[in-house]
DNA sequence: CCTACCGATCGGTAGG
DNA sequence: CCTACCGATCGGTAGG
């Protein structure tokens, strides 16, 4: 999915809606309040479409968990879709910077970046208030296409992130297969663990994200 | 997810409707008019799933796909929740019935069954008209608790098959995880495929389900 | 399986 | 960001 990026697409947020009094005018003077409103819209919006699905999550939940009314969500975003965008675009980026810092600092071999590019992933999905990147794939298709653009162009930084080490592996003998093949069936074991693992572990036998990590290592990771 | 199988649930068909002349009634003289129409709905209801999801799919829209009116699937069906769970365990009936097939006569070394359910699974996926099974793994948040039962013991059978093999491989070495994750991680990593595969390769270079069974086979089976 | 319909809910808007 | 509202659509039903 290559991206075909917009002229002049915003660096960080998404445009607001521009009203005679939007909260952008505000944001010069007295960022965080009106700030803070949009990021609690996309907060409790993730948290309900993770939970629900786009579909099945109208405007008035979201403004209901928020302690809005129901039209006031469109004070700060056009429409719904857009909405869905700024969770997946939230997503991605909280996920880019964890994936960087984890791999930060001194050189490593790739085994270990591997190790720790998984169990990123494992925490982007499962940790608290992680509801971002499970809403961005269960719902991509409820994503028009023209907001899709813009995704995909930060999920393809990510995903290079990981092409690189994956390449290095497979050039290692470390991997067995593709290696972009590699990274589409990795991602995908670790993606579907959104379907069946509960962070809170209801038997002791529940495992942690840790030792999850390390069973998609030995899974996948032949020895040298 | 354990079944907590519920008593003397019917053993093949959902119990359609009683109205006052549905089509169980007529199905004991002529099984195959009633049938079928039952049958267009539960395929169509799977496509239309598959491309909007259950919340984004109308019973206007079924009905629109099979020639009804908006009003006539409810004849075949008390509600849309039961068509959505007729669409899921159609998949899992299907796939059930090729999985067996697959792995039938001659006994074979667990790598081979491996192979096989491997390649069966992509086939119950991406083979024309096998919209079920990625309806219940795109939707199955959609289901409610009670016919969620219904399903997971379907479910469990199927997962039954490849544990069997799963555990012979890890116990020959060929697996290097817990075999349990594995199978979670193994099929999710192939589930994921409904998220990016598609069966018309637009490119050449666009791999086709044996090359794709194969390359998955040589990432996580360790040679002995 | 169709006709005709209902109450509920939805995304979204005008005006302040 | 609220008030008050709109047209559209939804799942589902009564009666034939």
């Amino acid at each position: 999915m290559p991206a075909k990026p917009r002229p002049a697409a915003p660096p960080l947020a998404i445009a607001p809606k521009r009203s005679q009094r939007g909260p952008a005018a505000a944001n010069a003077a007295a960022p965080a309040a009106a700030d803070n409103r949009r990021a609690d819209l996309v907060r409790e919006a993730a948290r309900l479409f993770r939970e629900k699905g786009f579909d099945g999550t109208s405007i008035r939940d979201i403004a209901d968990a928020v302690g809005m009314r129901s039209g006031s969500p469109f004070y700060h975003f056009a429409n719904k879709h857009e909405l869905l965008m700024a969770v997946m675009e939230e997503g991605l980026r909280l996920g880019l910077d964890r994936t960087e810092q984890a791999l930060a600092g001194a050189a490593m071999p790739a085994a270990e970046r591997f190790r720790r590019l998984v169990r990123t992933h494992y925490g982007i999905l499962h940790d608290s208030g992680s509801d971002f990147i499970p809403v961005m794939l269960y719902d991509w298709r409820s994503l028009p296409a023209q907001y899709k653009r813009r995704i995909i162009e930060l999920k393809d930084r990510y995903d290079a992130i990981w092409q690189r080490t994956l390449d290095e592996l497979h050039a290692q003998g470390l991997l067995r297969a593709d290696a972009k093949l590699a990274r589409l069936m990795i991602l995908g074991a670790i993606n579907f663990s959104a379907t069946w693992y509960r962070a809170k572990p209801r038997s002791a036998s529940r495992v942690n994200l840790d030792e999850l990590a390390a069973q998609t290592v030995a899974l996948v990771l032949h020895p040298s």
